[in-house]
DNA sequence: CGGCACGTTGAGTGGAATCAAGAAGTGTGG
DNA sequence: CCACACTTCTTGATTCCACTCAACGTGCCG
């Protein structure tokens, strides 16, 4: 939770992240992060984002954890996806006339705010960051379609899987989990709601997984005890996130 | 079935839509033509696009309906989404390395393909092309996330009711569906593929909603008889797609 | 200490899947 | 013209999984 500042020699989130895509440029570093200049805390638990409302704004998350979701007239709630840092929140709600969703802070979080004209004069003078950009958000969207999948047709405990590994894989690529786990803010609620289960139903799951040395989730904390096992389990193929292999220099 | 050559004074389906969007020029209205206007046939129930090849191409779909699916290595299949006139097909694998998903043809169906260079040089020098472009990429996801939210939350009847209308409002839009009814080709297990049920289920589920008095979904053919209470049992806000008001002239 | 958020477990129910079978409609070839 | 295959739709009986309701544990914080 220590904001750096954009004048920082770190990369931010979303540098590293568009570095797997295509090769940046020092120029180009800078102007992304000068993208990123503005930013501010938001508290855990509150919303930054409220459908009904008109005036859109996009942020990149800095730090800490977001989520996406819909609430429904009966109380019910869909997380249609987890945001981590280098991560947009909102991008796609600036072309529609209204939001179609929710972004609350998960923990505290750092964001920073990404006007809409400064987007569209990055998009118009950085064709290669524009592509990039895309790319990012193509990947985004591949993610809500295999969420969907999950939830269609594969079973809760393969579904809870394929989350955990999903989770892990976005969150290798900027650096914040190493081999076998990851820090993980989310509790069973949230979990389910976006898993599309109950809480209850989602504990008796992760007992599941735990009793048959697969994971653990626990304490915010996320161990993964037999990686090729949970893989084969949930039918994990990383494709969709086009996990590119790095490139030389 | 019948392939309009793009010369035609009829505006595609594409830009029908688009107009919506933004009002158009002749000269970018001429210029969506031109994009369209290499045509060819697909025969119902054959893969247009498969998620392993690697060498990819879009599409503007012109007549007939498509759909959008991901298999399981069970057997099962997700339908993330089905497309009708005016839709794109496979745009979003244009970016990410491999297309992460199939796309068949529904009915027999016709296809303009757009190479992805000249959709790169339509985005370079036609910016407001460009804007509606996204607006029209932008409004597929929302469609994506509302089918997530509907799967994860909703009951059967609820959303399969939802379905129904969203096609209708979609079909609307192109001016492929009048107040009450449309032309549905779509069979049960497809349907069913969409709405993450078995088709037994779907079956069941559309026979209450036929008893109701709410819809018939038969030979073809929909029939909406109580669009209100259709509406206030699906709890459908069609905000999402994000009709805008007609523009004046 | 009490209150609260979060996690855990048990018992019972309901609803969607599964298994099984048949009806209705369509096309094809003898 | 009819027999046959095939697709699509429909219904019934049964099973099982996930939800619901209820309760309790645990750790944290005021």
């Amino acid at each position: 939770m220590s904001p750096t500042p954009a004048s920082s020699a770190a990369p931010s989130a979303l540098t590293r992240k568009l570095a797997v895509f295509t090769t940046l440029t020092r120029a180009e570093e800078a102007r992304l992060e000068r993208l990123q200049a503005q930013r501010r805390r938001h508290p855990a638990r509150t919303e930054l984002l409220h459908e009904a409302q008109g005036d859109h704004a996009a942020f990149v998350l800095q730090d800490g954890w977001a989520m996406s979701y819909k609430l429904l007239a009966d109380g019910g709630r869909q997380v249609v996806d987890f945001q981590v840092p280098g991560d947009f929140l909102g991008l796609r709600s600036l072309l529609l006339r209204t939001s179609d969703h929710n972004v609350a802070a998960v923990t505290d979080i750092v964001v920073a705010e990404v006007p809409p004209r400064e987007l569209r004069e990055l998009v118009e003078t950085e064709p290669r960051l524009a592509m990039a950009l895309l790319w990012a958000a193509s990947r985004d969207e591949a993610m809500v379609v295999e969420h969907l999948v999950g939830i269609g047709r594969r079973s809760p405990m393969v579904r809870t899987a394929h989350q955990v590994l999903e989770l892990h894989q976005r969150l290798r690529l900027v650096g914040l989990a190493d081999d076998g786990s990851f820090a993980c803010p989310l509790n069973q609620y949230v979990l389910a709601d976006a898993l599309g289960l109950t809480a209850i139903h989602l504990n008796r799951t992760l007992r599941q997984l735990r009793e048959r040395g697969l994971m653990t989730f626990r304490k915010g904390r996320v161990e993964i005890h037999d990686a090729p096992a949970m893989m084969a389990l949930a039918g994990f193929e990383d494709a969709y996130l086009d996990q590119r292999a790095p490139r030389p220099s």
